[in-house]
DNA sequence: TAAAACGTAAGT
DNA sequence: ACTTACGTTTTA
């Protein structure tokens, strides 16, 4: 926070535009070394006429990067907040920094239309192939070390492997300067612009942090790599075919560089990462042992291992006290952290290792199925697959290719880290602007919490059963009168009324505040991986098992979420299956007290259609940056959940949200709807988007607020869509809002299907002639409105049959009948 | 060394 | 011709 704050937080909006370039900033000068001719000269493919870092002596010129226009980051829209943002002329901003917006920048740049292989001249031509390896040899791969853009196909160099690296597509360390010994750039791959030099790099507290277990916890790391799967190419494909070029890493040939090579490789992660590796042979894997693959498993490492692998070792030492014990003890605040998070990590993955060493099903299922990790697409990062000492120890004859992940964490990190930023900046300032301290989320406070004595469970599990833990805190809860009151007459079992409604209970006590940036940032998500899921699951003796990918959808259609979970562990094709959004359209984490990262990750990776978050205590941040990340959300369920935290709505953008839970939220008032509902007042020149965030709700449901009529014209306003709207225990609703809703020239009067306004005081016998004005109102609930009698809901279906039937379906409750 | 600035590559 | 923003240099 401290640098987020300091000289790059300036405000731009007080920029009077030139006022800040330094006196002395000499103003042309040409200082960048790439050239017009360099630029345009796509034909002659090698600018090598272009002026190059001292270090570079023999490289080439590097082509720009440019945007893969497909990723995530790349199909949002500017966030018009964050420093880039503010700094565009477009936000009012002086426009000297020129760089692409914090939430858009590129994750997976892509070379230039442009570009074409320097042997051939021609651009990439992997369109016209189908076959992967085939592909592979035609598209164009830049090297990292030399910059040179070729087709592997055109190299001349029959006896060195490329390694290709997933971090950006069509980048390799070619086989030249692979067979040379050349090391690359230590920093990162051409076109990854995440530099350490922008705000809230890592490095930075790489640099500044003492123990290396604080500078990228290794675990994590290898764990992030893992989820993240953007490889171009599978190594399935390349396990099963012989690129023509590229040979096996572990053929003897002179490569006295190689040692040295992975050691500097290696030298980029964490120092204990042996140490850690070896504490891990120490350990007893009882299912692993009778497993078959057992060998190939102990070279790579399936997450779901590495997971349970981290859990022994935590077993062995510190399982029964996972209350605040440790914490008390001399523990440094980071490390701190490290434990909370390992110890989500264990409640998340741990009951699945769990019952998985229970299934003997699962078991022999897992034995049976080739490992996927000895050829999975997403190479096991981190140091395990980096191909130190045990990609040497061990021959990989498969392995045509060598796949590596230079500094994935570090790159990854970056970014997240600059994401989780920016999200803290924008509530900062939120915060400061709608006065509205954000006390749930004490930045400070939050890692000297007392440890949850509970288990997650998984995303998406059966997670909401455990009530026990929801103790009654009533401390931080300002309760409003009516809600409070209503909490407790109409607990969840005594409701009178069925309705969609999440029980109102207490909202769980205020535990865990948003991840920190650190914990954030060790959960990176990456857009989808481009080659698609295996169709066939690959069996141990090289065939595939006969039933395609779709059958087994269809199987696992049929299991719960949990099973899912406990079925992704078995190996990497069924791991990328069952990640099928398909198989989690509704991901429902109700009541589940504590949202932790991994759980937000997860749901990322699975983008659901509808999200079930009520009755949590997630965070403005946490729920700020899920939207931000599920562009197809449809769904989004958060009653009882704070306003701090709902007010994430106000600032992420969610053009596509259907139906929104906001009941029970607490704190939320006229003042909220309106910053939620408002569009964007900010007339900065350029274009701001003047329609409301939420301008496409069919369904809005707001039971239990105190809103009044003033929301209730916001909504008129601003949903011109709303076809069911839950104003149940509003006591404020009262006939006027009825009228304002059925007014001529609204467009409620006509959208409205479903409303429900029981158990709303204020409400008479007016409010149902009113309702005879709505074109396609099917739906009335005045259940317990005490000032609504049974004799004018039968005038009202009288009057109504001449156009439309109504029956009673319970006592004033009306229903069109079809 | 981090952040700002800027030339110009790349896209439209 | 114009906008965007990459990747580098310059500045603080």
């Amino acid at each position: 926070m401290a640098m987020s704050l300091s000289a790059d937080d300036e405000d731009y909006d007080s920029d009077t535009g030139e006022q800040q370039r330094p006196a002395n900033r000499p103003k042309p000068k040409m200082a960048a070394p790439a050239t017009p001719a360099a630029a345009t000269s796509s034909a002659s493919s090698t600018p090598a006429a272009v002026k190059l870092p001292s270090n570079r002596s023999s490289s080439g010129a590097r082509r720009r990067r440019t945007r893969c226009r497909k990723c995530e980051a790349c199909v949002r829209t500017e966030c018009g907040e964050c420093h880039f943002c503010k700094d565009m002329k477009k936000f009012g901003g002086p426009g000297r920094m020129k760089q692409s917006c914090i939430m858009r920048q590129c994750i997976a740049p892509v070379l230039p239309h442009t570009a074409v292989c320097v042997v051939c001249g021609e651009a990439g031509k992997e369109d016209t192939l189908d076959d992967e390896e085939e592909k592979f040899n035609a598209m164009l791969m830049e090297c990292s070390i030399c910059n040179e853009i070729v087709h592997p196909n055109c190299l001349k160099v029959k006896d060195a492997a490329g390694v290709v690296n997933d971090e950006l597509p069509n980048c390799w360390e070619c086989p030249k300067c692979n067979y040379a010994g050349k090391t690359g750039k230590q920093k990162r791959g051409p076109g990854f612009k995440y530099a350490s030099n922008l705000p809230g790099s890592l490095l930075r507290e790489q640099k500044a942090s003492r123990d290396p277990r604080e500078e990228v916890d290794p675990a994590a790391v290898r764990r992030k790599s893992e989820r993240d799967e953007t490889p171009r190419l599978t190594v399935d494909d390349l396990s099963t075919r012989l690129p023509p070029l590229l040979t096996p890493r572990e053929l003897p040939r002179p490569r006295p560089d190689i040692p040295n090579f992975l050691r500097k490789k290696k030298k980029l992660f964490d120092d204990d990462e042996e140490e850690e590796a070896s504490a891990k042979k120490k350990l007893k894997k009882p299912w692993k042992s009778e497993d078959p693959l057992t060998p190939k498993l102990a070279q790579m490492k399936t997450e779901e291992e590495e997971t349970s692998e981290q859990e022994e070792e935590r077993e062995e030492d510190s399982k029964p006290p996972r209350l605040s014990v440790k914490k008390e003890t001399g523990l440094g605040r980071r490390q701190q952290e490290e434990q909370e998070r390992e110890d989500e990590e264990e409640d998340e993955d741990g009951g699945v290792r769990r019952a998985r060493e229970r299934s003997p099903t699962l078991k022999s299922l897992s034995a049976s199925v080739e490992s996927d990790a000895s050829r999975c697409s997403s190479p096991r990062a981190g140091p395990s697959s980096e191909g130190s000492e045990t990609q040497e120890r061990v021959p990989r004859a498969r392995a045509r290719k060598t796949r590596r992940r230079p500094q994935s964490q570090q790159l990854s990190a970056e970014l997240s880290k600059q994401l989780n930023q920016e999200i803290r900046r924008t509530e900062h300032s939120l915060a400061n602007e709608n006065q509205q301290p954000l006390k749930s989320e004490p930045e400070d406070s939050e890692n000297e919490e007392p440890k949850r004595n509970f288990r997650n469970g998984t995303i998406g599990g059966d997670l909401g059963g455990d009530r026990t833990h929801l103790r009654s805190n009533l401390r931080a809860r300002e309760m409003n009168g009516t809600a409070w009151e209503l909490r407790h007459f109409y607990p969840a079992q005594i409701t009178p009324l069925g309705f969609n409604r999440s029980a109102p209970i207490l909202r769980p006590p205020p535990t865990r505040s948003p991840p920190k940036c650190v914990q954030m940032e060790r959960h990176v998500i990456r857009p989808p991986p481009i080659c698609p899921p295996p169709d066939r699951l690959p069996l141990v003796d090289g065939r595939s098992h006969m039933l395609q990918r779709e059958a087994w959808l269809a199987v696992f259609s049929h299991l719960s979420h949990r099973e899912l979970c406990v079925c992704m562990r078995v190996c990497r094709t069924w791991n990328r299956w069952c990640c099928d959004k398909r198989l989690w359209t509704k991901i429902d984490l109700s009541r589940c007290k504590s949202i932790t990262p991994l759980m937000l990750s997860g749901i990322i990776r699975r983008q659901p259609i509808t999200l079930d978050l009520s009755w949590t205590n997630i965070s403005k941040k946490q729920l700020s940056w899920l939207i931000n990340r599920l562009p197809g959300l449809r769904v989004l369920l958060l009653s009882g959940c704070s306003w701090a935290a709902v007010s994430a709505l106000c600032t992420s953008s969610c053009p596509l949200l259907r139906t929104l839970d906001l009941q029970w939220v607490e704190g939320l008032k006229d003042p909220q709807m309106r910053d939620l509902l408002s569009p964007p007042t900010d007339n900065r020149p350029g274009q701001m988007d003047t329609r409301s965030k939420l301008r496409n709700v069919l369904e809005l449901r707001l039971a239990g607020l105190d809103v009044t009529d003033s929301s209730l014209r916001l909504i008129i306003k601003n949903m011109p869509l709303l076809a069911r709207l839950d104003l149940s225990y509003c006591n404020h609703i009262n006939d006027q809002s009825v009228n304002l809703l059925t007014a001529a020239g609204t467009t409620t009067r006509d959208s409205l299907t479903d409303i429900n306004l029981s158990v709303c005081n204020r409400v008479t016998d007016q409010s149902l002639s009113y309702f005879k004005r709505c074109g396609s109102i099917c739906w009335i609930d005045l259940r317990f409105c005490k000032q609504v009698s049974r004799q004018a809901c039968e005038r009202f279906i009288a009057e109504m049959s001449v156009s439309v039937s109504f029956g009673l379906k319970e006592d004033k409750l009306l229903q069109k009948l079809c």
